[in-house]
RNA sequence: GGCCCGAUGGUCAAGCGGUUAAGACACCGCCCUUUCACGGCGGAAACACGGGUUCGAUUCCCGUUCGGGUCACCA
């Protein structure tokens, strides 16, 4: 014969034949060595991948693999209302594409593995009816029928009365009906939730200790909160519970705007028989906003989007070794000390990491991105400046992809060697390096240093065109063009010009400055003898022509 | 408003009772140098405020202020 509460459970899950038991032997603890550490990343397909998920996932991972653990993908997909088509995959594929390797749950788009799962929410209803039920039994948990209006009504008097907002104690309308009433209107198809008896007291504490926070202390939870909204789905708190459980997870490693929920959660874990997992609370990436801070917000900050990065054309290896100077702040000692390690061997760790927000600082990830390209060899940077202006500056590809060798040629000037170029940041900052490379993107409108005259400038070079010799090498070069001051009224050597500017026009400095302007349309580039090697010598020569003709209107 | 958390240069941050209060980015100057970049050297720039505790507080305690988070059938 059922008891009361026997029936009621019964009747509010009719499905449900597996028990609490049976789902433990289903998913036993894992054998993992001692002290490896089981992390997830478990977010709603809402959008695209946002920068702080994708912060949040890189903590994990990292904490996963400093102790051989793993670390897995769940998608919390119980809210269909804000739920966006294709917000997964969006998800996923910017994990790969940033190396972000997941181990277990979803690993790609369409791709499930481990033993686990299933590691979709929506698919999971069932086993969450398992324990609803059970606890139902238990009177741990109850059927609610108060409306919207009700909830808001209550919600007023509250106010009025300046006591907290929230379904608790005395203001928990539905704890009070037996299980026999609450059967009846179940029967009769009343729509419902199931909350949470909540056995919590508000003038108790409860103290845990925070991986990143430290020790934290609050009051305990005695809302009864919901588990199971009426379209049976659960809520957000009860599927923390189950799966963190089930999936055995030992440490949970989220952003800590869930920092206050913590009481509910482990009050959950209490009330269900579990033993709760460690907590750590990542601190949100912030943006500086008129004199304060806030977080980054999708709406708002296109650098909030994980796309933005990739649009921008920053190497992924600069966007990951940016975000790890934030996470662990030694993260930059460490990577001078071991400039070519990779990043698996940082010692991360949570405990390094800051406890209030970072504002995101762009010129920090500029300057990091340079370093990270200014090691790539020339090969490397040609390939991921065609890949990028393949999908985000279609002209630029075709001009590279015309002629290839002379694209590498171009990235690959002062490249390499103990003092590398650091022009660029990322690959959208190439088109304008490279535009006078292209007599299309060569800009003729320059104009000479004040201190120098038309006249002078002609003279120059049609002096440099003669002893032009577009086999010279670097120190010839540079040799000849000294060899042209002493006729121009130019000196040949800086430091002698120094001591004597009155006596010359300029020095070799200044006749340099009106060649590369000529061969180049700007004052400041790479080497020039190189760029006139790959230019060639017939584009060197209409560009000097050029040039006189320019000066000499 | 209740409940949490935080506060060191413009930014990210070391620091754990006695320091000339590190370092990095950005900024400025100088040097190197055919330009620029790179590199080197130097500069400006900080412990939010008020009370305690202490021989001594950036460090510990309490308030204030400011900033952030959270108070849903969203996650």
């Amino acid at each position: 014969m059922m008891n009361p509460l026997q029936q009621l459970s019964a009747a509010m899950f009719p499905d449900v034949t597996a028990t609490p038991e049976q789902l433990e032997e289903q998913y036993p603890a894992r054998s993992l060595k001692e002290g490896a550490r089981v992390t997830r990343i478990a977010p709603s397909p809402t959008g695209y991948l946002h920068l702080g998920v994708f912060f949040t996932a890189m903590i994990n991972r990292l904490t996963a693999s400093a102790t051989d653990g793993l670390f897995y993908f769940r998608l919390e997909d119980t809210d269909k209302k804000r739920e966006v088509e294709g917000g997964a995959d969006d998800i996923l594929t910017g994990f790969n594409t940033y190396g972000l390797t997941l181990d277990e749950g979803f690993v790609a788009p369409n791709t499930v593995v481990g033993d686990y799962g299933p590691y979709q929410q929506s698919e999971r209803v069932g086993i969450y009816h398992v324990y609803v039920k059970s606890l139902v039994e238990q009177g741990l948990a109850y059927p609610c029928f108060c409306s919207e209006e009700e909830r808001a009504a209550a919600r007023e008097t509250q106010e009025a009365q300046k006591c907290r907002t929230g379904y608790y104690g005395p203001f928990a309308k539905c704890r009070a009906l037996s299980p026999e009433e609450a059967l009846s209107r179940i029967q009769r198809g009343d729509p419902y939730v199931v909350r949470l008896r909540s056995p919590g007291d508000e003038s108790r504490r409860i103290a845990f200790d925070d991986l990143i926070k430290g020790k934290i202390e609050m009051p305990e939870n005695d809302e009864d909160l919901v588990l199971l909204k009426s379209d049976g789905v659960p809520t957000y708190h009860f599927a923390h519970a189950v799966d963190d459980h089930l999936m055995r997870t030992t440490h949970v490693i989220r952003g800590d705007e869930w920092i206050s929920s913590v009481p509910k959660h482990l009050q959950l874990f209490r009330v269900l028989g579990f033993r709760a997992p460690k907590y750590a609370h990542v601190s949100p990436i912030m943006k500086e906003d008129n004199g304060g801070k806030r977080k980054l917000s999708k709406r708002k900050d296109p650098e909030a989007a994980m796309h933005f990065y990739a649009e921008q054309g920053y190497p992924a290896d600069s966007v990951l070794e940016y975000l790890l100077t934030i996470a662990n702040s030694d993260f930059e000692d460490w990577r001078r000390a071991n400039p070519d390690a990779p990043r698996s061997k940082f010692p991360f760790n949570l405990k390094k990491m800051s406890v209030s927000g970072a504002l995101f600082d762009m010129n920090k990830l500029n300057d990091v991105s340079k370093n990270v390209i200014a090691a790539m060899d020339a090969d490397t940077v040609t390939e991921a400046i065609l890949a990028w202006a393949e999908a985000y500056d279609k002209a630029f590809y075709q001009k590279l992809n015309a002629d290839r060798a002379f694209a590498k040629g171009l990235f690959a000037i002062d490249r390499g060697g103990p003092k590398p170029r650091k022009d660029m940041a990322k690959w959208s900052d190439a088109p304008a390096y490279a535009a006078y490379f292209f007599d299309d993107g060569f800009d003729s409108s320059w104009e000479l240093p004040e201190h120098l005259t038309a006249a002078d400038a002609v003279a120059v070079l049609k002096a440099y065109k003669d002893a032009y010799d577009p086999t010279a090498d670097k120190q010839a070069w540079f040799d000849g063009l000294k060899a042209l001051c002493p006729a121009l009224g130019f000196c040949p050597e800086v430091k002698e010009y120094k001591k004597n500017p009155d006596r010359y026009k300029g020095h070799v400095g200044d006749v340099s400055t009106i060649v590369r302007l000529a061969v180049t349309g700007r004052r400041n580039t790479p080497d020039l003898c190189s760029i006139m090697q790959l230019l060639g010598k017939d584009r060197v020569n209409a560009r000097l022509d050029a040039a006189i003709a320019k000066l000499s209107v």
